[in-house]
Order: structure tokens, then sequence, then C-alpha cells
DNA sequence: ACGGACATGTAACGAGTTACATGATTAT
DNA sequence: ATAATCATGTAACTCGTTACATGTCCGT
């Protein structure tokens, strides 16, 4: 059910194309949220077909034509409604710990590689969320802080990866060790 | 497919039945993860006809009949197998965070109500954390130095829920001043 | 009498993934 | 030529949630 207000908050803030949904997801919530972009397209038919979106067809010079997506006054109320909600509880997936849970199946080696990639990757996430924020720095103040409590949701990206490497460094020195 | 593996990694730690393995879901991984009873139900009878899981079924005075499942030498092998791949990168959805970064739509108080209600759980949390770790500090020292990344996979989750904490004290500080 | 713990399940649905499909433009 | 980017979609499947169903024992 949550999907639907991800795709409602990013159009409310601007308007645009399931293709270009798909990249905003990337770019400026994927601390938070991801979602391919079948799982797109498939939203906003439900979400237009619900009236919450309006849809206006963009031909492009040599680019196939594009769906805009926008929001309706249903769409915003629907969004304002739910912002006031008590937040679903998160499910934590991590299948990375799974491995480490049963980590007495591994040789030290092992386990030191399987660390060690996740904390490239980790690594990795860190940069570009550092780089997102960077972004933001860099644009116009009155949007700053307009939207100020989205940056501080990218700040708790940029903690929790933090935190994360930290640990991840931490169990690597143990396995080195002895 | 992750789940397959949770539940393959527990029974071989030790082996249980589907009600069982749902109160050691929440009492022991709940830190990555989480599923409810039809789910483990589900899975618990495809391992079984996979070959990968024994049951063996228990009468019990005045209570019903327990299916007992252990993991056969197929388990043992595919448990083996799997935690030497590359683990399936996590998925992070986070509802509350959707909403915050929605949240121009919110009065300061509203803001704050919703940080505080999500600050409660996390807080919560940390606490349940703290009180396994403690009973693991009280176990057997032998079987702490045999699952000791298994231990390390609750200090993660310890560290993550101070950042988490320690972010929305901020946040909170925030929509208070001013 | 009622709720909670114990114990296992079915059915229906919604969410998410994977594979496939189409077709133009731009850059190498 | 070949790959990448732009742009939208269908089909089939698995995973996860919600609701429903059954029945015993124990404590209050």
């Amino acid at each position: 059910m949550s999907l639907r207000y991800a795709v409602l908050t990013l159009l409310d803030i601007e308007p645009g194309s399931g293709y270009d949904l798909k990249r905003r997801f990337e770019r400026s919530v994927s601390h938070f949220w991801s979602a391919s972009h079948q799982q797109m397209y498939r939203e906003l038919h439900r979400l237009h077909a619900e009236g919450l979106l309006d849809c206006s067809e963009q031909p492009q010079a040599g680019k196939p034509d594009k769906k805009v997506y926008s929001l309706t006054d249903a769409g915003r109320a629907a969004l304002a409604d739910w912002v006031q909600q008590p937040a679903p509880a998160q499910k934590i997936r991590e299948p990375f710990l799974i491995q480490l849970f049963a980590g007495h199946h591994l040789s030290r080696q092992q386990a030191h590689d399987t660390v060690s990639r996740q904390l490239e990757q980790h690594r990795a996430l860190l940069q570009s969320y550092l780089e997102q924020s960077e972004r933001v720095e860099q644009s116009d103040p009155a949007l700053q802080e307009r939207y100020w409590l989205a940056g501080e949701t990218l700040a708790l990206g940029i903690e929790a990866e933090r935190t994360w490497i930290a640990w991840a460094e931490g169990i690597l020195r143990k396995l080195e060790q002895d």
C-alpha cells in the first residue's frame, strides 16, 4: 500500500512519466524505497483509474510519446490524509545477515570475503548519498527549506550507512586477528 | 528465496515445529528477518517436499500434535552452499520515511507526533535487542564462540537502532525550536 | 465464561520479481 | 553494427498479508 504514496509524493513535487519516476526513485528516494519500472506502470494505471492522477500524453520529437502524470485534487487529498496516519511498520529483510547468522558454515576466509563484498556495496551507497546531499546543498535555499524533512531522510540514510560500515570494519578486524 | 534459508539456518541450529520457528524468528532474528506463521508453514511444506527437511510427528499430552522438522543431509548441503553465494541485495522499504519525505503536508505538531510515535517503537526495539544480548551473554561460552557471527548481527541491530534514535531525537529538537 | 498460549492449516488477494516484447534515437 | 538511453507495456510467477477455520488446555 506504500508504493502508491511514494508515487504520489514524487508526482506532487513534480509531475512526470513512469520512466521519469523510475529514475527519480533511484536518484532521490533510494535510501528508503525502491521499485521496478513494471511496478511503476502498474501503479500509475491504477492511480489513474481511481482518479488520483491526471494524464496528458505529450508527443516528443524523435522519442516515444510520454505520458505525464500529475495529481488531481483527489490525489492531493489522499496524500495529505495518508501522511498523517500512523505508518505501517517496516519489515526488515536482510539476506546477508542470514548468511552471517549461519556463519559457522563459513571458513574465516569465506566470512572475510562475504563481509568485504557487502562493505564495498555500502561504501558505494554512502558515496552516492553524499553526492545527493551535495546536490541538495547547492539547490535553491527556498526549496531546501520547504523540503527540509525530505533532506533529513537523506541524513538518516547517510548515518545508517556510516554505522553499517563501522560495524563491518570491526568484523573484518576480528577476522584478521588471531 | 531467502526465507527458506532463514528457516534452514534456525532448524540447523535446533530442530522444531512451525510454531516454534515463528517464535524463534521473533526472539532471535527479528533484527533482520520477519515472517508470518502462514509463510512458515508454506515454506516448511515445500522444503519437506523437496527433501531438504525431515519431519517427525510427536503426539503431546494435552496439546495438539507437533510436527518437528530437522535438516536432511541435502538440507545441510543446500545451506552450506548458499551461505557462500553473494547475498542478494536487500530492498529497503520504509513507509515512515515516505511520510517524512512528503512532510510539507504536515504541521509542525503533526510531524512531531509522527516522529515521536516512531521513536517509541525504535526505543522498544532497542530495549528488546539489549535483552536478547544479555541472554546471549549469560549463555554457554562454547556456544557463544561457535555462534559469534550470529552475535555480531545482533550488535549491528543494536547500533542501527541507536543511530535511528539519535537521528529522531535530533528531528524532534529541531521541531521544538523556533 | 473468556482470553491467551499451543498447534496447524486453507483461501484469496496484493506486492514484487523475472522474463519477454516493441521500437525510435544517439553515440561509439 | 552494437550498445545505451528513452519510453511503455504484458504474462507468469513467487513472496507476503489478511482473513478465516479448528480444537485443546490453562488461568482468572
